[in-house]
Formats: C-alpha cells, sequence, structure tokens
DNA sequence: CTGAAAGCGCTAACAT
DNA sequence: ATGTTAGCGCTTTCAG
C-alpha cells in the first residue's frame, strides 16, 4: 500500500506537510497542498484508519449491539430496517458500523470489551435484554451510547412511540364500532409494558371494561404462540369483535388459526397488528397495523450518537419520540350503523 | 484503558515478555506468563485491535460487499439470512465484519479503497452488480474474496445450486401432471441464466414443448412486476397450469392478482416460488417452493475466506455448490388421475 | 528464559 | 510555509 511517506519522497516534501494536505491545514501553501493531493490521488493513496486511530483515538466506528435470543435480530424485519438505517446513515457520515458480540475466537469478551477492543467510538444498542449486566455495564461505561426503545436513566435513547401506537389503533377500533377488544401482548419487556399500560387507559377513556380473559400473554414474532392464544380466544362463550397481535408476523399465527375455525377476516372476527411489515401491504387483506417508523429510527439514533461522539458537552443525553401511524387495512370491520362512515 | 505497558510495570516485567505471555509463547516460564495472564485479566485488559494491526498486517475483519440497487439487501430475508450466518460463522473464528460501501464522509471510495482503509484481511461478496468496474476491482485485487451465487474465473465461489433447484421444481410438477408451465424470471443475471437453461433443458427432457409466451421477464423482490406478468399470463387463451415466480416475495404480488380475477388457488391455477422464506410456511396455502440454504452458503462462504486469509498456499480458489430442497407446500395441483398419490 | 529496541502508518506539537 | 520529532499500543527480531 502507498503510504504518506511515498507521497512525501514523491513530492520531495516531508510526510508532515502532506499529512496536512490531506487534511486540508490551513497554514500550508495551498498550490502546495492541491499538489500533494493530486499526486497522492495518482498514487492511489488510501489512508489507513488504524493509524490513524492509534494517535487520534477516534476510529469512526459504531458499534451496534444488536441480539436477541434467537441471535436472529437481523432477520426480524423492524431490527433489519434500522440496521439498514444505521448504516446508511452511518456511511453518510464517514463511519462504519460494527457488530458487538460476545465471541472472538476461542476467547470471551464482554460487550464492552468487544467496544474497546475494536475501538467503536460509540455504541447503538437495541433488541437486547436491557436488564443484562453486560449492557448495564456498556451503558455506564465512558462510552458515548443510544438505546432505542429503552429508557435508561441520563442515557440517550430514541423510542417508537408505543403509547401512542396502541392509543391510535384503539380509537380506531372504537370508531369502528369494537368493544369486545382482545389483546395478545408480547414477551415481558418495557415496551410490551408500555402497551399494556396504554391499552388500558385508551380504553378506560373510551370508557370500555375489557374481561381479563381477553388479555393473553404472548411473544414476538412466535406466530405459533400467537396462534395459540387466538384458539383460547375463540373459545371463549363471549367471544371478542377484535383481536390485537404482538406484532404483523404473528398475527400471521393467528390468521391461520381463525380459518381453521372457518371464520371469515374481518366478517366474523377483525385483527390488527403491530410493526407495519412490508408484507402487511402485500398481503390480502390488507393488515390493518400501527407502522412503526424504524427507518426514522436508526437515522434519528445514528445522528444522536455522532452528535454524542463529537461534541459531548454540548449534546445533552436525551429521549426522542419517534411516531409512526396507523395504516387502515381491511382487516377489521365497521360495526357501527352507519356503515362506511367511520372517522378518517 | 489498560495497556501493556501498564501490566508490565506491575509484573515488574518487560513488556516484549507479556505480549508473549498474553498470546501463549512456548520460551517464557510457564508460571511466569500464567501470572502474567491473571494479573492481565484481573486488570480488565484488553487487547487493541489496531495497534495489532498495525504491526502484524491482520485485522481479523471479513468485509462484506451486499448491495443492490435498492441499497436494502439487508431486507431480503435471502440475503440477511445469508448475512446473519456469515456474521455468526466469522464471531466463532474470532473474526468481525465491515460493511464495505462508497460513503465515507464527503469522500468517495472505491470498494477496495474502503476495505483497504479498514485494512479487512478478506471480503465476501454478494447480492451485488458483478458487472460493475469496481467490483471486479476487488476481486483481482491483492485481497482474498469469496463471491456468492457467481462465479469469476480464479476466484472462490459458494453457489446455490439453482440448476438443481429448477430442474426439482420441474419434475416434481411434471410429476403432478402439469405440462403447461409458465415461468416468470428474475433480473438478466447470470443466476436467472442458470435458471432458464435449467428450466429449458428439464421440459425438454420431460418431453415439454413450452411456448414462449409462457416466458415473462420479471424483477426479483418486486410483486408489482409478477402481478402484471400474471395478469399477462392469465389473459392467455391457452392459460398455463402453474405458475413459477422469480422468489416467494413476488408470488405474493401473483396470489394477490390471482384472486383479483376471482381463481383459487391451486384448484384454478397452482403456482411456484422459489427461496423458502420463513413465511412460505405460515401462510395458508403453504407455498410450494424452493428452500435455498441460506445458512449454509453463509457459513461456506465464510469457512473458505477464513481458510484462504490463513491458508493462502494450501487453499485453492474453488467452487462450492449448495443444494437445497423442494417444500412441497399446497400451492400446486395434483392434475394426474391417481388422485393424490403423485411422487414423494 | 527475559529484555531492549525498532518500527507499523499516522498525527500534532513544536521548531525553523 | 514547511520540517523534525515524539509517540499511539503492539509485535518481533535480536541480545543478553
Amino acid at each position: 500500500m502507498v503510504k504518506i511517506k511515498d507521497i512525501a519522497e514523491r513530492c520531495g516534501l516531508s510526510i508532515a506537510s502532506v499529512s496536512k494536505a490531506l487534511k486540508g491545514e490551513s497554514d500550508l501553501n495551498p498550490k502546495t497542498a492541491e499538489h500533494i493531493r493530486e499526486v497522492a490521488k495518482e498514487m492511489g493513496y488510501v489512508p489507513n484508519a488504524s493509524a490513524r486511530l492509534l494517535k487520534t483515538k477516534r476510529s469512526y466506528n459504531i458499534g451496534v449491539l444488536f441480539v436477541d435470543e434467537t441471535s436472529s435480530g437481523l432477520e426480524h424485519e423492524y431490527f433489519s430496517s434500522i440496521l439498514n438505517s444505521i448504516k446508511d446513515e452511518s456511511e453518510k457520515n464517514g463511519y462504519d458500523i460494527t457488530f458487538i458480540s460476545h465471541h472472538f475466537g476461542q476467547n470471551y469478551l464482554t460487550f464492552y470489551e468487544h467496544a474497546k477492543y475494536r475501538n467503536v467510538d460509540g455504541v447503538i444498542i437495541a433488541s437486547v435484554d436491557f436488564k443484562d449486566p453486560e449492557v448495564i455495564e456498556l451503558v455506564e461505561s465512558d462510552l458515548p451510547t443510544v438505546t432505542i426503545d429503552y429508557d435508561f436513566n441520563d442515557v440517550a435513547s430514541v423510542v417508537s412511540d408505543n403509547v401512542q401506537g396502541v392509543r391510535d389503533i384503539i380509537n380506531y377500533l372504537v370508531s369502528m364500532g369494537h368493544k369486545k377488544i382482545a389483546f395478545i401482548t408480547g414477551d415481558d419487556t418495557s415496551v410490551t409494558q408500555k402497551r399494556i399500560a396504554s391499552f388500558y387507559k385508551t380504553c378506560g377513556e373510551n370508557n370500555l371494561v375489557i374481561k381479563d380473559e381477553y388479555i393473553k400473554k404472548g411473544r414476538y414474532h412466535l406466530p405459533k404462540v400467537s396462534g395459540e392464544a387466538t384458539r383460547e380466544l375463540l373459545a371463549l362463550d363471549d367471544k371478542p369483535t377484535v383481536i390485537m397481535y404482538p406484532d404483523d408476523y404473528s398475527l400471521l399465527g393467528g390468521i391461520t388459526e381463525i380459518e381453521k375455525h372457518g371464520y371469515k377476516i374481518p366478517d366474523d372476527i377483525s385483527i390488527v397488528g403491530y410493526d407495519g411489515i412490508k408484507l402487511s401491504r402485500l398481503l390480502r387483506p390488507i393488515i390493518t397495523t400501527y407502522v412503526q417508523n424504524s427507518k426514522e429510527i436508526g437515522i434519528q439514533a445514528t445522528k444522536k450518537l455522532i452528535d454524542l461522539i463529537e461534541s459531548p458537552r454540548t449534546t445533552i443525553p436525551d429521549r426522542t419520540l419517534v411516531i409512526g401511524g396507523l395504516q387502515e387495512g381491511q382487516t377489521v370491520k365497521n360495526l357501527t350503523n352507519n356503515g362506511e362512515g367511520h372517522l378518517k
């Protein structure tokens, strides 16, 4: 590889001058600088990020901690979409990303150790167990951190507005005349807790009393589990008129179960998902769901982390709420008298 | 951060000895070495990958070039699944991965330059335009390279067996009594060319003559395009009995179109996908499709690249074929006399 | 068995 | 406006 020294020799200048020219220092003769840059380009010079890091302590590398139990976080559309936008936004700002993990050949590294080993300038954390001591070690470390969909005290975060999401769904259902609303929840995380709280609050605001048997503990991204919960709900004497699922993917398990019973969607029973995966628009009927703005979440998280890295003094680790929007699909029946005329 | 020098001082030894102890050199007193390792652990020592790289020229970093036109390669299940297994297998071997891209702040870097900038030890290339001069520059460079689903001369590759895949599908269709087989192809890539060649070859072997109007140029991952092609096929006087789609995702566009015409799947028309995405098992009817072994592809590609990196002399850049398997779903009707009794 | 010293490619004082 | 120099943290001959 051609290095600064080579350029210096070719130009008959010192390596210091070349270094300065390359990064556009002001106290160099503009012409010399320009000439150096031309020669550098001509010789195919590419800076060595590691060598630079050693001196500057800046890797221009962002760590991404993105794991779930099944280690398939990348395969869930919500997360892969966030990852994709983190990647794009990072690159736009001259950063690369590095996945933080435990594995390092034979040796085990904690998340923090891995981050240090690779000298990342900061870390974005999502889709993990935020109670994990190693995750806590990481957020409490010297490294700038941004969490997604979780709030620690004094740690910057970007969260999808789950409270508003559930609120929008329920208000929509109510406007469509639904009163018997069942809710299959996801794993017991802070996101789930917010959704449940918002569920009860919004139902209360609408003077709805929800039977306990309409609330089922479910799991995220496990259609089978939602299918079973659906079966239980369909077995009730007093069936709900609509079922809310933890996510669009799980909802598919519900559909299978519902069709197995010979019920039609939405004529016999209505369903609502969450996330707004691309597929929700592709299937027929189009799924009624709350579309999370995953792309925006990734962008905001990245911007915030870079701010934290580059301007630690002036950046306050705050909380950014990203709102989505209801997708009125075709899986919720209008039960009101005035037919089509529900609120838009 | 604690560094080797700190450990050396604490142990009253030289940094050279500590360095040796840490990597298990033999000519050190085993007891001293053990003691050093204990102290290192106690002090929370984590090596600095960049500093090491500067000396050893090894980053233990694998570059991944994974882009498509829509820059959403990560959002296609086939590719995200490959990426996921590349990541897992890399980590298992002590490597991290770095996405190779063009973007680097304001400055444009070619793929090769980016790879050099980050000092990756090798690159895995998939889902890109292999005619791109920059991709060619990369594979022809000094960097070890493995391509996925494409063959260059003398470049290691791992490819999904598309010839066998299409062959299996067609033989299955024939066994189910289908003779009028329509094929919506994908973008004009080498993968598509192989599938088309295999299509004609296998049809020939089965003495089937396929009308030209049954072959439609389509696109990968664009349900709309497949939907339009489907409409054209359904408008034919002599309709096909089955339609093969470029991928499972596109097939959904076909389903929508078919149902719009009031046709039932598979009673009125049969359909077959490609890829075997998780969803294909979740929908009802279960989709008949060829399941590509994407996980295995990622593992093989990573193993091969690491071999190339670590044993360049003894590793020959060959071609690995990864085969998948037919998923007999519920979207192909049995047209033979003997009813259910088709070949298994 | 242990240590001294050079140097990987680059940056940033500090001269000149 | 340009050059000298001292490291960043680590590995690796080569001496002792």
